[in-house]
DNA sequence: AAGATTATCAACCGCAAGCGC
DNA sequence: CGCGCTTGCGGTTGATAATCT
């Protein structure tokens, strides 16, 4: 038997939308909503299966969607994020205002891949290797492809944080406050149902379940604002930095938006 | 100018997590 | 605890556009 289908196949629309359909979803869900997408088809008089609805309102229609002209700024960040996170696209859209899963992972195959692993192409490219920053790219290919790290923490529970920009951790590993767990003494990172041992740092990265990262804010990106608050939650001034201060997970979490993926010990 | 090739991106698909019962 | 349903995610596909030969 196995499990019901999203939707009865035949019949139903498929390919790219039409102007009446983008209108009748829209009003539709002006109406009564998001969510609820199995039925929505059928109440919105759509002939389209409910994924299909729930995917055409999430990456074009809801309010607040950027379409093309990533810019460099934003080009730099999904390269970093892509490093700090891998494919989670998802998340690495969250920090980026505007900018679906959906876009920036084809982005990110048509474009930045190529980038980032040297691929020129035969054919010229006017899009290629024209904005991401060459630091960018380098930090990228220097890093290594399994320090992949999911979001979730879980034993630690504070790390330090260094606001002195461009310096780096030895061999210049990144390690961002996310998902570190401590088995005996090895350091190792949980991402989906894989385990990534991180490389062994030698200098106490981790004492008392408290991360240092000396070169965490190379890899986010951090306004001045959002700088000032880290203080502000943390209860301190710039000035009581010296060099690194501690902060709590959760307020770090908070402040990258990532609450929902903290996960309490 | 036309056919071939390649790039782009909207949309589809399967899977799995989360949730309620 | 197990089951079924809903939702969201990431990989992949395929139509179309852009570029090359």
């Amino acid at each position: 038997m196995g499990r019901k289908p999203c939707c009865f196949k035949e019949g139903v629309n498929r390919g790219a939308w039409s102007l009446q359909e983008d209108k009748i979803l829209t009003n539709y869900i002006e109406l009564h909503g998001e969510g609820k997408w199995r039925s929505l088809p059928q109440k919105a008089c759509l002939n389209r299966c409910g994924k299909s609805c729930r995917l055409r309102w999430m990456n074009y229609l809801r309010q607040g969607i950027k379409r093309g002209n990533i810019s460099p700024e934003e080009e730099d960040l999904i390269v970093r994020l892509h490093r700090l996170l891998g494919n989670r696209w998802s998340l690495i859209a969250g920090r980026l205002p505007g900018r679906t899963d959906n876009e920036i992972k084809n982005y990110w195959n048509s474009v930045l891949s190529k980038k980032v692993n040297g691929d020129v192409s035969k054919r010229s490219n006017k899009q290629l290797y024209e904005c991401v920053s060459k630091e960018s790219v380098e930090n990228y290919r220097s890093g290594i492809t399994t320090n992949v790290i999911a979001p979730k923490a879980t034993r630690c529970t504070k790390m330090l944080l260094s606001l002195d920009k461009g310096k780096h951790l030895m061999n210049d590993q990144c390690h961002p406050p996310a998902s570190t767990i401590v088995d005996d003494d090895e350091l190792k990172l949980e991402s989906h149902n894989e385990v990534h041992e991180m490389p062994y740092v030698e200098d106490e990265p981790l004492i008392d379940n408290v991360l240092t990262m000396p070169n965490a804010f190379d890899y986010l990106d951090f306004s001045q604002t959002r700088i000032n608050d880290i203080f502000e939650k943390s209860n301190m001034l710039e000035t009581d930095l010296a060099p690194m201060f501690e902060m709590e997970f959760e307020n770090l979490a908070s402040l990258l938006g990532l609450e929902d993926e903290w996960r309490d010990v």
